[in-house]
DNA sequence: CCACAGGCTTACGTTAACGTAAAGGTAAAC
DNA sequence: GTTTACCTTTACGTTAACGTAAGCCTGTGG
């Protein structure tokens, strides 16, 4: 069971990202990772936490949503009340989610059309060209 | 042909925005509405572009992005050398989408494993609860 | 007449998410 | 033994996207 383990600037580099971003969300209360002496130690429970935080990022979410997001995987919240305020949270961050996915489909039709546009601009202007020379 | 038109509150209004975004954005060249003396005044043109925006915003486009979103529609750029350049934007984009697609369905996926997971435990909860009473 | 609702400009304030630099500790390599 | 390559902390700087406030103009209803 040797556990593998990460170096800061090693998982920087994995995860093209500066040593100062993983540093701040730790700063943030996101990660905790371990310590030798100084040095920090991370394990892959910890890559997977930033590959969530920055998958987070990619969708648009903040720092803050991503650490509930995470928060949602930790199994160290038992209460009752708290289980359903994450309920009602995830059935939020759902509704965002399709919007979001209706957002980028029609933003795929749109991509389309203005490409098409480009192109008929592009066939427009070989064809004085070639009428030119 | 009675072209109908928007005050800025209106607009803020109807899309749920501050009239201090709708300013900024006109600060950043996004929108240029007529003027009726001081007063602005926008046309149905300006509130799709207005939507367009916050449909980028939605899925986590930079005011900057949305920008260069809004220009491609616009019929102005008959450069050759531009189409092209506007071509590979929106390449990149295609491409960003279809990234986000994949985040957002990885995530609905977690969020069905997670909710799954606060059920369990509230049914759980449960339990002991009538055991108790 | 004047209060009031809306519009305008100018300008400083704010938050998020790091960037960047300074100053220093450690361990292997040359 | 001193460069090199990491690591650390502390702290000020920066950009984006507005928020907020101040001060002023303008039409309109009571």
């Amino acid at each position: 069971m040797s556990a593998t383990t990460y170096s800061i600037s090693e998982l920087a580099r994995e995860l093209d990202i500066t040593t100062r971003a993983i540093r701040f969300y730790e700063e943030q209360q996101m990660l905790s990772p371990e310590r030798r002496g100084q040095e920090r130690i991370y394990t892959a429970k910890d890559k997977v936490t930033l590959k969530l935080i920055l998958r987070g990022k990619r969708i648009g979410f903040s720092l803050a949503e991503c650490k509930e997001l995470i928060e949602l995987y930790d199994p160290v919240h038992g209460n009752h009340k708290q289980l359903h305020t994450f309920m009602a949270k995830i059935a939020e961050r759902r509704a965002q989610l399709q919007q979001q996915l209706l957002d980028i489909k029609q933003m795929q039709l749109e991509l389309d059309t203005a490409e098409e546009r480009c192109l008929a601009a592009l066939a427009e202007t070989d064809k004085k060209q070639t009428v030119i020379s």
